[in-house]
RNA sequence: GGGCCUAUAGCUCAGCUUGGUUAGAGCGCUUCCCUGAUAAGGAAGAGGUCGGUGGUUCAAGUCCACCUAGGCCCA
């Protein structure tokens, strides 16, 4: 509550705090003052910084993972947007394709394509839009709960029909540079999905799998063979039996040698050469090495008669086949393998497949018929031993390629489908990412650039319900239309069908008339992959062309994306391919890939393990902030990471809780003293040496977290805020205190600034958090402040106030502290008793100033410090050991004898000559004279006798531990002073009630000591009185107990008597 | 089979770009201290053959090669 009317004072900021309840009061705020709204609005007509939001896939439940990326996505248009850019940021979703299907299959119970058909296209997709719109609420929530600001107003759908006929667009451009086309192509399939997968599909579905290993006897037919070598058979392996039903050749590379050899079992064989000893071991005879090229066309007797295969079952040539593993001889089956494709059409081989598109064997094929294809395996391995076929049958674990989404084999089948040739772009795709900055870089190289070098054809199409429909119209003669939209269908039918849903099943009942030849023209049956939808959005996001082409140009490309790593593959790749098929160039130009998150024993999170973090619950629990600054700062973002509780834990107590008390601290002090930042203060200049460092350094930390936000560096930026907000906490303010007690303008002045700046740095990382307090802080007492931290500016560092050298100074001020404390520790008198003096001896030390040394001695609770030497009492030792960082850029080869020769020299003799004359020469062995200067050693100076002492890394300290009675009673007035104030907390009074002592004592000492520190006891506990007397008990008197005295003091708040 | 990443204290991670002789932090543990903001802070201690082997170098956690294990991606 503020003071009085018109004040400009701090609001009151409790030191204990509930942060996920402060958070909700936050999200309250800025729905109330429209606070995103405005940071956009406001920065109209500045300059664009454009970051895309990478559409998830509404068909289910948001986890932490969701999190991970959106705080990225977040923390940098907030930052840019602090800086001055417009940054304008657009929700999407994405929301067709094969997920969104599966998951409304399963909620209807149906196990394929015929279910649907049966349940009608129309309701299907139904269901299918109704699906995603249910799921966007629990995104739209979670993105709220986290901070993540993104406009959900104008938010994309996929689904959309203006989004559609964008796709249509670009898809007709394509068309139109002759790299859409369909080809008849083995590729990857899932049978139960009943559509061809593309290959960046293909990558999300690997999984591990024992496959059996067969090797297979192919008797061979041929006479003229036979007549040399009775009873040859080639030796086949394959891990795919099922195949071995359509065998229809078998593939030897014409280069490679082939062995005719006899194994220990007197049986006739042929394989490669190079794999008789791995595969047959020892005992083998071999009869003859033949080039594979002399093989071709020798005749074979198949390992199944089940289907019809004409013409066939001979030994071709393929260059492809290696020896590497297997038997060198490739079993082929052209309808499921594309270098089988290949190779048996240049032999004009026929391609035959027996397995139906739902996976399962045609019912009129013997034995197998209506057996899912891999269920074929076991029988079929069974029937090749019955019938003498198996050589040798093994189990071989392998990754194996499996529907991404319903986790069903896939099958490698050949069929009709529409394809992108991105292998026609495929050197301006290098070009493009020769021009993105990758973060980590190496993406760029290794896993992107592999990808690209080894592009294949966008496999476009899928025989599927819920997606974009493909906008080709074809007519009996096969000539294709193909229409960018809705309107263009209108203009060529002479119907106005713009009002139509653009999805299937109604898209599908448009005729037009043939542009070429006038015939009815009906729309070809496919639907395209969704990863195509998400790769259109920089345009089809705004309905570019035709609904506003130049909000379009306004944000491609983008400045910035980021995902996962699972995106390479992905979206990283469709949105660079889109973009540089339709607009000749990629669509982004920084590319933040994230590394997975992780459980807390690092294994995936997974809903079949249950380790799954939910994110709503992980906010609620820690608050939206710990966990983005855990996603941030901890950990490598683009290295796999755990996350858990105890690691978001730590992050409210080292970083957000010490930031707020820090707050806290000068909030309480400042209303005490009813100061206000507007009041006059001292220039900088003339303040106090700890508020010209905390300054400086308050500027470095706006700079240095500037330049790691420039180089997208989050973990730098959050380790250089919270080693800031350390230093401010334990080391400014734990110095400081006395002067915010007193009211200080200067110290009130200086942590205010240093705050100011810490909040705005910090504010995109944790944007709840600062915003409280620039609330408290700074809203209300500055008229011209931004209402919101996020309407703010970015702090200007003045180059002019960082100090490097005071900052390096401070550094060595803290670690002659640290040796202090350490010397304290080791000696048992605590730091409430002063001492007499310390000697220090550091490089560095001799040029420190009088109020640094000032700090020193208040710290350490010492009356005078020195420089150790000076002191020439002689009983200083000095130690000396070789500086082999300078030693070594001297001397190379030759430093360890110059070493040997400095740890051999006299230290003391050696010291003295280097300070009385800069350098002294030295004699080693085998390197002759040697000039040896003080920065080629590391010197380490320690008193011998009767002080505490602490050294390290050539520093040293000294405590002179000898206390002389005026020192004992110092101390016994500061263990009076701490005793009293342990009461004051003990009873509850307020740091700023006045309180009255009565005090007694029979000891002479501690009487003399409460005489002669009268004045400091009073004035440290805030005492209006101070009696020596014990009589004068009231009510409310409180009884204090000092340590080691015989002492007796009663206090009361002055009020309360 | 190929590519990339990772391996440092009981746990989570810095440090490696630019090599320097006592390898750091946080959490946890033991002992002690301090406390007029703090769920804080400080000191000491236990805990490391820096995954292994070789190499380069006067000097390797750091650079190079190979190997092992784990992860991701691909075939």
């Amino acid at each position: 509550m503020p003071a009085h009317e018109g004040s400009h004072m701090y609001r009151a900021v409790p030191a204990q705090i509930d942060l996920p309840a402060m958070e909700h009061d936050v999200l309250d705020l800025w729905d109330a003052e429209q606070v995103f709204e405005a940071s956009v609005a406001q920065s109209a007509g500045k300059p664009p910084w454009v970051s895309y939001e990478g559409p998830p896939t509404a068909n289910g439940t948001p986890g932490t993972h969701h999190v991970e990326a959106r705080v990225f996505k977040d923390v940098f248009p907030r930052y840019r947007t602090m800086k001055g850019f417009h940054v304008p940021r657009q929700a999407g979703w994405d929301c067709h394709g094969l997920p969104v299907e599966l998951a409304v299959e399963k909620e209807l119970g149906f196990s394929g394509k015929q279910d649907i058909e049966r349940y009608g296209v129309a309701a299907f997709n139904e269901r299918c839009r109704e699906s995603v719109l249910r799921h966007v609420d629990e995104f739209t929530a979670m993105t709220r709960r986290m901070g993540y600001w993104v406009d959900f107003d104008r938010a994309y759908w996929t689904m959309d029909a203006e989004y559609v006929q964008s796709v249509w667009w670009s898809l007709k451009q394509i068309y139109d540079k002759g790299l859409l086309v369909q080809d008849h192509r083995v590729a990857p399939y899932c049978p139960r999905c009943g559509t061809g997968l593309s290959d960046h599909e293909l990558a999300q579905g690997y999984e591990t799998v024992i496959d059996p290993s067969v090797y297979v006897r192919f008797p061979i037919t041929d006479e003229a063979f036979l007549t040399r070598f009775p009873g040859a058979v080639f030796l086949v392996w394959t891990t795919t039996p099922w195949t071995l039903v359509s065998n229809t050749a078998v593939a030897a590379n014409p280069d490679a040698d082939y062995s005719v050899v006899v194994t220990s079992d007197g049986e006739t064989v042929v394989i490669a050469s190079a794999l008789v000893s791995s595969l047959l071991g020892d005992g083998t005879t071999e009869l003859a090495v033949l080039k594979g090229s002399e093989l071709e066309r020798i005749t074979y007797d198949r390992p199944f008669d089940l289907v019809e295969i004409p013409d066939a079952h001979y030994v071709i040539l393929a260059d492809y086949v290696t020896t590497d593993d297997g038997t060198g001889l490739v079993h082929q089956a052209p309808a499921f393998g594309a270098d089988d494709l290949a190779s048996c059409r240049s032999y004009g081989l026929p391609v035959i497949n027996p397995v139906l598109p739902d996976g399962t064997f045609a019912v009129d094929v013997p034995v197998v018929g209506g057996l899912f294809f891999k269920k074929a395996d076991a029988t079929l391995v069974e029937l090749l031993h019955d019938g003498g076929r198996l050589f040798k049958h093994l189990e071989y674990e392998h990754s194996y390629p499996h529907c991404w989404r319903c986790h069903t084999p896939l099958i490698y089948y050949a069929q009709p489908s529409w394809y992108i040739r991105t292998t026609a772009i495929k050197d301006q795709l290098i070009e493009q990412n020769e021009l993105t900055n990758w973060f980590p870089g190496t993406i760029k190289s290794g896993r992107f650039g592999d990808w690209l070098n080894n592009n294949v054809d966008w496999a476009l199409s899928r025989n599927r319900f819920w997606g974009t429909p493909l906008p080709i119209w074809r007519c009996p003669d096969g000539h294709l239309t193909v229409v960018e939209s809705l309107a263009e269908l209108s203009a060529i039918g002479g119907v106005d069908v713009t009002g139509t849903d653009p999805h299937r099943p109604y898209v599908d009942d448009i005729t037009i008339p043939c542009t070429t030849c006038g015939a009815t023209a009906a729309r070809v049956p496919e639907v395209i992959d969704c990863w195509y939808d998400s790769g259109a959005m920089p345009f089809a996001a705004v309905g570019y062309p035709h609904v506003d082409a130049g909000a379009f140009a306004a944000q491609y490309p983008a400045d910035f994306i980021c995902e996962a790593i699972d995106q390479t593959r992905g979206w990283f790749y469709t949105l660079m391919a889109i973009g540089t098929l339709v607009f000749d160039r990629s669509s982004y130009r920084n590319v933040l890939c994230l590394g997975h998150i992780l459980d807390e024993e690092g294994r995936k999170m997974s809903k079949h393990i249950g380790n799954v973090l939910e994110p709503i619950g992980l906010m609620n629990d820690h608050g939206a902030d710990a966990v983005r600054w855990f996603m941030l700062a901890s950990g490598s973002p683009w290295q796999a990471r755990r996350v858990g509780h105890a690691a978001i834990g730590d992050v409210v107590r080292k970083t957000l809780l010490t930031y707020w008390n820090t707050v806290s601290f000068q909030s309480m002090y400042a209303r005490l003293a009813n100061w206000e930042p507007s009041q006059p203060a001292p220039a900088v200049a003339d303040r106090p040496v700890i508020d010209r460092w905390l300054t400086a350094q308050a500027h470095e930390l706006a700079r240095e977290v500037d330049r790691s936000l420039e180089a997208f560096d989050t973990q730098r930026a959050g380790r250089l805020l919270s080693t800031f907000i350390d230093d401010l906490s334990n080391w400014y303010v734990r110095r400081s205190r006395r002067r915010f007690w007193d009211g200080d303008p200067a110290a009130l002045a200086t942590l205010h600034e240093a705050l100011r700046i810490t909040t705005l740095c910090m504010a995109p990382f944790t944007p709840f958090i600062t915003e409280r307090v620039w609330q408290d802080l700074f809203r209300t007492t500055d008229p011209d402040a931004a209402t919101s931290v996020h309407l703010a500016e970015w702090p200007q560092a003045d180059p002019g106030v960082i100090d490097a050298a005071l900052a390096e100074d401070m550094a060595l001020v803290r670690r002659i502290v640290e040796l202090g404390r350490a010397a304290r520790a080791t000696s048992g008198i605590r730091t409430r008793q002063p001492l007499g003096r310390a000697l220090v001896s550091a490089s560095g030390w001799t040029s420190l100033s009088d109020d640094l040394r000032a700090e020193i001695c208040e710290e350490l609770n010492v009356a005078v410090i020195e420089t150790l030497a000076d002191d020439t009492a002689g009983f200083v030792e000095i130690a000396v050991k070789a500086n082999f960082r300078a030693l070594g850029q001297r001397f190379g080869k030759q430093t360890p004898l110059v070493a040997e020769a400095i740890a051999s020299a006299d230290p003391v003799a050696l010291i003295a000559g280097i300070r009385s004359a800069g350098s002294v020469s030295i004699h080693a062995s085998d390197v002759g004279d040697v000039t040896i200067s003080e920065a080629d050693l590391v010197v380490t100076e320690t008193p011998r006798e009767g002080w505490a002492v602490a050294a390290e890394g050539g520093e040293s300290l000294a405590l002179d531990l000898h206390i002389t009675d005026s020192l004992h009673r110092a101390g016994i007035a500061r263990e009076i002073v701490r005793a009293v104030q342990e009461a004051r907390k003990q009873a509850g009074f307020d740091v700023s009630d006045r309180i009255s002592v009565w005090w007694d004592t029979p000891d002479p000492v501690v009487r003399l000591a409460l005489t002669e520190h009268h004045a400091l006891i009073a004035q440290e506990v805030l005492a209006t009185s101070f009696e020596e007397d014990t009589q004068r008990a009231s009510a409310s008197a409180v009884a204090v107990t000092v340590p080691d005295t015989s002492l007796g003091i009663l206090i009361a708040r002055s009020g309360d008597r």
